[in-house]
DNA sequence: GCCCTGACGGGAT
DNA sequence: TATCCCGCCAGGG
């Protein structure tokens, strides 16, 4: 549809459930467009400008890395959000990523 | 209208 | 197995 790139991110953003985390190659490939990883980040650091709320903080890179906590207003929310999750986040990396990793994403339709 | 950057990922060395 | 480099798409200068 018409629904910009970034739009698609948010809807499948929005799919992760909490308690869970995952990469963005993940959303990436879910929108239809694998390798634009970088785009999906972008589209996070945009989303703090968007009405509906997207768990940017359940977003990491492949190695459970917290990479876009500086985007968040303390550096420390993104972690704190996790956390009250229950995703234990220990030197801004998600401890056990790979157990709390989530990609069952509902192909979006584009 | 061109060039560079950017919350990444995967392939090649 | 670890590290480096290039490619993904879009937005801003």
């Amino acid at each position: 549809m018409d629904e910009g790139f970034f739009t698609r991110v948010y809807e499948a953003v929005r799919q992760v459930p909490s308690g869970r985390v995952t990469s963005y190659g993940a959303v990436a490939a879910a929108v239809g467009a694998p390798g634009a990883s970088r785009m999906v980040g972008w589209a996070m650091n945009k989303s703090f400008s968007q009405p509906g709320f997207v768990p940017a903080h359940r977003v990491v890179n492949r190695s459970g890395m917290l990479t876009g906590k500086h985007a968040f207003p303390n550096a420390d929310t993104m972690q704190e959000l996790l956390k009250s999750e229950g995703i234990e986040v220990e030197e801004d990396v998600v401890v056990n990523f790979k157990e709390v990793f989530w990609d069952d994403f509902n192909l979006i339709n584009s």
